[in-house]
DNA sequence: TTAATGACCTATC
DNA sequence: CGATAGGCCATTA
């Protein structure tokens, strides 16, 4: 299903879409994302969405990261320590500066 | 309808 | 590298 075909009403469903289908082991970026969307500008709505995110059970939203890799700081999951740990588990790893190495583990969506 | 908000991004110092 | 400022835009109160 592409990315374009998911129009639920509001930025924030296609948003959840769109992260829900991130596979585990990868990350995607807001800018990203917002791209996805055919509006590079929404980045900061792309963010504002997972903020408010209401189901974090099933929405994955640790593996939205900001354009360098580096977690959000505000993770209204756990803290950004829990949001590593996560994505630690599903195989993702980090640099020394605790970023997430986007050249590998960037989602490729097509 | 208006004003305020923010898990971003880019530029500048 | 860290701090500051402006712009961007959907959503909410």
């Amino acid at each position: 299903m592409e990315v374009a075909d998911i129009k639920s009403g509001s930025v924030f469903d296609m948003v959840y879409e769109i992260v829900k289908q991130i596979p585990a082991g990868k990350v995607a970026t807001y800018g990203q994302i917002a791209r996805m969307l055919n509006n590079p500008r929404l980045s900061r709505v792309v963010g504002y969405a997972l903020h408010v995110n209401p189901n974090p059970f099933l929405i994955p939203c640790h593996r939205v990261v900001n354009r360098f890799g580096e977690v959000s700081k505000a993770f209204a999951f756990g803290g950004e320590n829990r949001q590593r740990h996560l994505l630690k588990d599903e195989g993702v790893e980090f640099d020394n500066l605790g970023r997430v190495i986007l050249s590998r583990y960037l989602w490729k969506n097509s």
